[in-house]
DNA sequence: ATCCAGGAACTGT
DNA sequence: ACAGTTCATGGA
């Protein structure tokens, strides 16, 4: 039983080894995001369902997390797609035991590990917008990654007010394969990061890129090759969306700056790793790459 | 100013 | 297969 309705809300039960808080504090992370808000320990969030925009209020309860649904009394079949996706969105039905064992006699990760205790991957459930906002953030400073992100999603997202305060929906493919380069050239991408996101978008809306075949896909090597097909997804951004969406546990974006500054910083180098060095450390992580980045990437701020 | 940022495509060898 | 070049922009 991962979760059980409760009439007015539901409520979902996670491992033990999981901590909302570490969670919460890691969505905090930009006071530019705007597709999740924060306020007074609870999380709220607005998804689609059915066709339908439901805002989700997330607290936690003493042994289990606590969904609230303010603007609606939805039906069955909505409770459980709303449950499904923070099941998803927090990575909640990993066993992480084997990584913690393993991080625990790990040089690298040992701290960040023990300093982070219970926090899982948050995920891009969202194929489309986990391609786009890897996108966005090649090769960009991420406090300008997340005006661009900004921008988008509010020019061709959808939004709903709720007691003054508006929630975001990321925008979908259908809206975005209509537009011009010129259209998000005006919002500051550039040429480039345009025809990519549009150019995803197209091949999304002709149904030619499409969450649930990627994930039938056969073995690591396979899939990223098949996502590295696509113009603008290199080596990094197959990784990371393995990663976020497609929740690949040998994901590994190797060739990240965040990374190496994060290595560096907890090995004490003086100067951020080679990949080469990268490869050697990570032989003890076989098998569970993607969560040694992201404690990785949370070590980088405090 | 100057360097760099959660890179990728393109070009030439 | 590999290395160098270009893209483009804001943050620190």
């Amino acid at each position: 039983m991962k979760w059980k309705d409760q009439g007015s809300f539901i409520e979902i039960f996670p491992p033990a080894d999981f901590s909302f808080q570490e969670c919460l504090i890691f969505l905090g992370r930009s006071h530019q995001e705007i597709l999740h808000r924060i306020s007074e320990g609870y999380l709220y969030k607005l998804i689609k369902a059915d066709d339908q925009q439901i805002l989700l209020k997330i607290g936690a309860a003493p042994h289990s997390i606590k969904v609230e649904f303010p603007i609606s009394e939805p039906n069955q079949n909505i409770r459980e797609k709303a449950a499904d996706y923070l099941l998803e969105w927090f990575d909640m039905d990993r066993e992480l035991k084997g990584f913690y064992q393993m991080a625990a006699s790990d040089e690298i990760l040992q701290a960040v590990c023990a300093n982070h205790f219970g926090l899982r991957i948050i995920g891009i459930p969202d194929l489309f917008e986990a391609l786009t906002w890897a996108v966005i953030g090649q090769q960009i400073n991420l406090t300008f990654a997340y005006t661009l992100k900004k921008r988008f999603v509010e020019h061709y997202g959808e939004c709903l007010d709720y007691e003054g305060i508006v929630y975001w929906l990321y925008p979908e493919p259908d809206i975005i394969a209509e537009l011009e380069v010129e259209d998000l050239r005006k919002l500051q991408f550039t040429n480039r990061k345009a025809e990519y996101i549009i150019g995803i978008a197209k091949s999304m809306k002709a149904g030619l890129l499409a969450k649930k075949e990627l994930l039938q896909a056969e073995d690591y090597p396979q899939l990223k090759e098949t996502l590295m097909k696509i113009r603008g997804i290199g080596g990094w951004t197959a990784d990371y969306v393995m990663m976020k969406c497609l929740k690949h546990p040998r994901s590994f974006p190797i060739a990240d700056v965040g990374l190496h500054n994060a290595i560096k910083l907890q090995k004490g180098m003086e100067r951020k790793p080679t990949i080469r060095e990268i490869e050697d450390m990570a032989e003890n992580w076989k098998g569970w790459e993607a969560y040694a980045v992201f404690y990785l990437w949370r070590s980088l701020y405090e």
